[in-house]
Parts: structure tokens; C-alpha cells; sequence
DNA sequence: CGGAATTAGCTATCATGGCAACTATTGGCA
DNA sequence: TGCCAATAGTTGCCATGATAGCTAATTCCG
């Protein structure tokens, strides 16, 4: 590992890394950060945080069935975020409608409103075009490669720093 | 992109992606988050946060010279961080000093106390195999590979999404 | 049936990040 | 010289994330 590296240059750091490992893990989190900046810069105009339109993703990608709150949290890009407070935001907003479950009515199941959709319609090719841009220094092959180191390096790192008691890991 | 993919498994979504380059941004934001989290963990009996570990290694690796307050910012992994409050617990914590620089009263130089270097020769090792655990799934060449990967899609985005005036852009 | 264990969700608390306003210091320049 | 802009940090306010503890509803079994 003698070579210098951009990662080295992006952050001014003069010596080596100690390790590919470490390069790679530091490009990783640092890469996100930025890519999660920008992509979440086009939803300014919307008041809305990349958490929130996942969430509001999520919900209408339920359908008129409605979605219990937990089950959100599960599909989540960050994992252990605390739900309730977002939603309550995205029901305030107008966005999205919440009731007891009639079968079991511990859950409190979300709908996406009509309001929600609109807002979604018309977000979701802005937040497109920021993907393609975010991934536009990637050819197709590239991006493929990207793709399945990223899914490999997540699967083995899944269970390490599982914040609670994983629901399915029994 | 009508393959089913690891990542729409991982969020259990039902519908394929919308681009590739949609599934690699997820990919890549959820990819961090895990990997964050389990790095971060290592950190815990220490009671020090992953970027308190950053700016602690920053401020190191600067040696007996020290470094102004604001250009450790530039440095971090999250790079939009407010820094005050970071290096106040740092200070609290007796693992840096600070004090007023001379020829130019407005910086704030950062040094790292015997004790400072201490912890870090304690936790890098471990953070070290943290690393290692992080990017185990991928072989040499992969991670090289993924490494210009990150760096490609880092440096391509690091404008978009400044989240201030950027100190050397003009 | 009935109580323990489980599950779904909410709340409280603490730490952190984003952002803007504010102070202090320095530098430019007419 | 004296004013104005730029720079270095700090602080306050709000939103979010991490965790643990709590309540209500349900399920498991003896």
C-alpha cells in the first residue's frame, strides 16, 4: 500500500493508509456522505429529509393496504432509525394517514394520502435524475461491479453491528 | 434491470429497482450505514463516537505542531460536522488540548495529550481488525476495484451537495 | 381460563448534525 | 488612519439518530 490514493488526497491525509481495509471502509462512509448530501440537497425544496421521502416511499409502495409502522423501519436505508417522530411529521405534513389494525390492534397501519402521491409524482424524476448523477462517473459495467461489492460487503457486515435484537436472526 | 437483486431483498422491495443507478445509490447509502454502525461499535467501551475517533486521529497525526480547529473539519469523514461541540467532549475527556494561536489569535490550535495518543494506541489496533471484518467479503482485487469505484463516485459528486462555501473553490 | 412472555408502538433522554447568527481577529485599501 | 470585508471559531435552535424503558394488545401454554 504505497501508493497514494485520491482518498488520501480528498482528505489531506499525508501518510498511507495502513491497510486496503481501511482505505476501502474510509472511501465507503465518506463516498455516502456525500452522495447522501447531494441527493438529499433536491429535496430542500420540499421540506423533506432522505429519510422522510424513503419513508413515504415505502408507504405508498404498500398500496391501499397499508403498511404497519415496524415493518417500515425494516426497509429503512438506515436501519435503526427511530420512526414514530418521522411519521408523525409526514402526518402532519398531510402525506401519509395512520389507524389501529382492526385484526390486530396493537399495529397502526400507514397509508399514503392522495396529497402524499402528488408529492411523490413529482419528486421521484428529480430524485432519478440525482441518482444518474450521483452514479454518472460509472460506466454500466462498472456499476454493476459497484453494485455487487456494495450488496457483499453489506450481507457479511448485516449481523456486526446489529443494533437490537434482529426480529428474523433467531 | 429485471433481475431481482440482493439489495431488493435486503429492503424487501417487491418492485424492481427503477435504474441501476437508483440500486446503487441505495445500495451504497444502506452499504455505509451497516458498516458505520459496525465500526462504530468496536468503539463503544471507549464511549467515543466515530467521529470523535476521526478528529482524534486527525489531531495525532498533525504531531507536536498541532492543527487549527477548522482544518480538521476538512479532514473528517462527514465533512459538513460541526466541530466545537466534538472537540469540547474531546477536551473534557482530557484527550486533546487547546489553546490560541499566536501569530494568529483568531485560530484555536488542537494538540493530542500523552493520554490522547494513549487511546489511540489502544483502539487502532482493534479498529484496525474492525476494518479488515468490513471489507472481508471482498478479494484483493475487488477491493481495489472498489476502492476506485468509491473514489470515482466521491470526487464526481463532491460539489453538488457542498453544503457551504467551500474554502478552496474559487 | 389466566398469567407469563412476546409483539407493536410510543415516549423520554441524550448525543449529534445542519444551519444561521454572532464575536473576535485579521487583512485590504482608499 | 479608519472603515469594510474576510476569516476562525463559537453558540443557539431545530431536526434527527441511538437506546432504553414503557404501555397496550396478543399469544402461548399449563
Amino acid at each position: 500500500m504505497a501508493r497514494p490514493s485520491r482518498v488520501q488526497l480528498a482528505i489531506k491525509q499525508t501518510r498511507p493508509f495502513r491497510s486496503a481495509a481501511q482505505e476501502g471502509t474510509i472511501a465507503l462512509l465518506r463516498t455516502a456522505s456525500v452522495v447522501s448530501r447531494a441527493v438529499g440537497r433536491v429535496l430542500e425544496p420540499w421540506g423533506l429529509s432522505l429519510a422522510q421521502y424513503n419513508a413515504l416511499r415505502i408507504i405508498r409502495g404498500a398500496g391501499t393496504g397499508g403498511i404497519p409502522t415496524l415493518a417500515i423501519r425494516e426497509r429503512m436505508i438506515e436501519e435503526g432509525t427511530t420512526i414514530t417522530r418521522l411519521l408523525d411529521k409526514l402526518e402532519q405534513a398531510g402525506l401519509i394517514e395512520r389507524e389501529r389494525s382492526l385484526p390486530d390492534r396493537r399495529q397502526v397501519i400507514c397509508r399514503a394520502t392522495m396529497e402524499g402521491k402528488r408529492w411523490l409524482d413529482e419528486i421521484d424524476p428529480i430524485v432519478d435524475l440525482a441518482d444518474e448523477e450521483a452514479m454518472a462517473a460509472l460506466g454500466p459495467r462498472q456499476l454493476q461491479q459497484f453494485i455487487a461489492a456494495l450488496d457483499a460487503v453489506r450481507e457479511a457486515n448485516a449481523e456486526r453491528g446489529a443494533p437490537r435484537t434482529m426480529v428474523g436472526s433467531s
